[in-house]
Formats: structure tokens, C-alpha cells, sequence
DNA sequence: TCAGCATAAATTGTATACGATTTCCGCGCA
DNA sequence: TGCGCGGAAATCGTATACAATTTATGCTGA
């Protein structure tokens, strides 16, 4: 579904969406292959606009080109899983203090909205999106800071978080708490920067803490994979 | 000079590197437009390789390409100058740290030969080239921290930085200051994070506040716009 | 003289064609 | 049986051709 609809405006842009889309619904696993000639008969483009996208998203970390192999969702190393999340540590919190000291009415409505999605496709049991809506509450709050510059680097950190998440979380069926995108809206709510920062410098620790960032067997990726090791 | 050498290996990465260098040295200045056919005479390859790099060099935020009307360097808005320097601030201080931390002699011996090449250009009075220098020292940090990821983010917000200091640098022949760099040396040469990470914190605010950000005219980019206006 | 408009030239956007490299598959041989 | 070795198919990389859009030019008329 969310197909093409022929309305013949098919950009890289939609493309590199709905790409990104899938893989931070973990719809496409870290190490799947992404042919271009696949690409383009499902939305109905060359060659040229595939490869434009596949390249943007080579450059938000999402996918690995190998040079005449293809494309590949990116697997991050332990150390890249790691770098990934120290550089949300350092950039965040102090982005959600001020988040806090400028949100408006209408920017607590969004977040209240962030999170009831988030609750409700938790509820319908799609952890994926539910998974995708808890990246964009943290891009969110970056867009109520007014930073765009920091927006898009995190843009860049939320989109390999779901890869880190993919490859190295524990608990598969875990509930992602949204107890603590609770206590950041409530600090929101008060104008409270200090507590906000506090609170994101702990949420983002606490998701540290409950990976699993030992070496381990990677799982396959594909059938062949899974048949050829 | 250090054109094609048609060694018939010109690749998109070349490209940019030396449009980024051009720009870094600011003899590309911020406004001024680049056709792709002039690209493709210059470096003997076709344009499909250039618009790969164009498309790459607009992703760091050097170029911005306009549909249908081609790629241009930057110009950094007063807010978009702002938050680089802001992200910088974020960034580097506790990054310079990590690197003081971890030092080794042949890390130091880099950073001293960074310094010297920085200051023979000055001495030569090649302005553009020490600029390119002091961000490569600031990026041979990053990568002494042994932070990927940051110093990733860290090279595209030097890029932009050199966009800023062209843009809204005060005083346009005056040394830029290479005590801080030395200053940051010996914090490292003695392993001390503290006083690195402070270091880092003042120069780069001394930097900011070198810097013009009040609105202004720009300056033409072209004879066309000179006169135009 | 100059605004307005039509037309031509220049430039970018996209699709396609062709060459290079890799991957797949089956055959022969130890 | 299993390993190496072509050769064919699949896939990617680059160049080129053509379409769409913008920009420049020159003409006309008030």
C-alpha cells in the first residue's frame, strides 16, 4: 500500500521517505539488499532518481553502497552503536532544555499527539511504527528548539538509532516505556529546562543500558544468507 | 594547477574534494554559481559524475542547488551562522576533551605539524589556506577522540563555518590567532581534559564573537549582480 | 526610450544505452 | 562428492540523448 498512485511527481525525496520509512519500521533489516531495478518498477521511475536516493540515504547512514555490488541497510558496528548514542547524549539534553524554555501551546498539542500515535500503535501492537513515532517525538522537540542545524544531525542519529535498535536491542517485545516521553511532556508543560534536561540525559541512558552491545552472531539476513553460512 | 593529470581515475569524491578546498580557501565565494558543463571541462568527465558531486557537496551544506537553476555556494543566513557556531560549542568542547585524554605522542607530533603548516601560511600571507588548516586541526581532534560519528557531523559544520567567516568575518586581514591552537597543544601534550575542554569552549566563542552578525548587505557575487542591483 | 512579449539559446532534469563488474550456474575433473 | 573453472545472466557505473525549464535576446508598439 502507499504505492505509487501514478501521480507521476515520484521524487527522490518520496523515495528516500518511504525507504526510510520501511527501515526504521525494521520492515527491511540491516544487511537486506536493495536492488535499483526493483526500486524502479515499484515506483515507476529510472534509474537516475533511484540512484539519487539511494545515494541521499548512503549519506544519512541508513544505507551502505558497495561499489558494483549494490546497496545495502547499513549495519552498524558495536562502536558505531555506541558513537551513535554518546552523540545523542551530548546533543540532546541540552536540546530539550531548550525545547522546554520556548514551546508553545500548540507545540505541547503536537507532542500530545506524538505520544497518544505512539500509544495507540504500540496498542495495535505495530512496534515498528510505533518505534518510528518515538523518533520523530525527539526530532520534534529539536524543531521546537528552533536548531536546525542540530535537527538534522539528529536526523541523522534517530534514523541509525533504529538500525542500532534492530541489531543489538534485548528485549524484542519489550514495551517501549513511554513513561519517560510522559515526564518530558509534563516538564514541557511547566517550562521546566532544567528537569527536561535531566529527564532526556536519563531516557537516553536508560535506552544505552538496554542494548545489548556484546559481539554476537549477526542473525541472517536474507534466506540465502541464512542457508549459504 | 593540480588539475586532471588525466590519470582517467577522476572520481566524484576528487571533485568535491577540490570544489570543497576552493570554496574552504574562499576563492569560491558564497553566491557565486557552477555550471555543470564548465565542471565537466575541468576535470574530463561527464555529468552525470558531477552532479553526483554537486549532490554531495549540497548535503555538507556547501552548495545549494535550486531546481532548474543550478547549484550555488551557499550563503549562510544569519541564523544558519548562529547555529553552527552554537552546534560547534555543543560539540567540541567535550570532544577536545576525550582527545587530550587520549593522546598519543603521534598524535601531538600531527597537531604540532598542523600548527606549523597553519603558521607558514600566514607567513606567506595564503589567508584561504590557514583557514582550510585551522579546521583541519579542529577536525584531526575529533579524530583523535576516536569519534566517528562526531567527526563526521564536526566537518560538515566546519565546511559551514568557512561559509560563515567569509560571510560575516569582522576584520578581514587580521591574523587569526593560532595561541588558542597552541594553547590547546600543551593541554594535550600534558593530558589534561579539563583545560582542553575549556580551551575548546573560549576559543570557539571567541571565534563567534569575532564574527559580524548583524544583517547587512552582501556583497555581489557577481558582475551581474554588482550592477543589477 | 522603454516596457512587454515572443522566440532562441543556454542550462538543468530525466531516461535510456552501453560497457564493466559481479554473481550465478553447470560442467568437468581429481 | 567436492572443488575449480568457464560462460551466461544479472547488476551496477558512466556516458549520452532528449525533454523541461530557465535565461537571454531582439523585436514591436506606444
Amino acid at each position: 500500500m502507499s504505492a505509487t498512485l501514478e501521480t507521476k511527481s515520484v521524487t527522490a525525496e518520496h523515495i528516500v521517505a518511504q525507504l526510510g520509512q520501511a527501515v526504521h519500521e525494521h520492515r527491511l533489516q540491516p544487511g537486506a539488499k536493495i536492488r535499483e531495478d526493483e526500486v524502479c518498477d515499484l515506483f515507476g521511475v529510472s534509474r537516475t532518481i533511484v540512484r539519487q536516493a539511494l545515494r541521499a540515504m548512503e549519506f544519512e547512514g541508513l544505507l551502505t553502497i558497495e561499489k558494483n555490488r549494490g546497496a545495502f541497510v547499513s549495519q552498524p558496528t558495536l562502536k558505531e552503536a555506541r558513537e551513535v548514542f554518546q552523540a545523542r547524549a551530548l546533543i540532546e539534553p541540552s536540546t530539550a532544555r531548550a525545547a522546554a524554555e520556548r514551546a508553545t501551546a500548540e507545540d505541547i498539542v503536537i507532542l500530545e499527539r506524538h505520544i497518544e500515535a505512539e500509544h495507540a500503535a504500540l496498542a495495535r501492537e505495530e512496534a515498528g511504527l510505533a518505534l518510528k513515532l518515538s523518533g520523530d517525538f525527539h526530532l520534534e522537540i529539536a524543531r521546537i528548539a528552533d536548531q536546525q542545524t542540530i535537527e538534522q544531525f539528529l536526523r541523522q542519529l534517530v534514523s541509525r538509532s533504529s538500525l542500532v535498535i534492530a541489531l543489538y536491542w534485548r528485549r524484542r517485545n519489550a514495551l517501549c516505556e513511554s513513561n519517560a516521553h510522559h515526564a518530558l511532556l509534563d516538564a514541557f508543560r511547566t517550562g521546566d529546562g532544567q528537569n527536561a534536561e535531566d529527564l532526556m540525559k536519563g531516557h537516553l541512558l536508560d535506552i544505552y543500558s538496554q542494548l545489548d552491545l556484546k559481539e554476537r552472531d549477526k542473525a541472517a539476513t536474507s534466506l540465502k544468507d541464512a542457508l549459504q553460512r
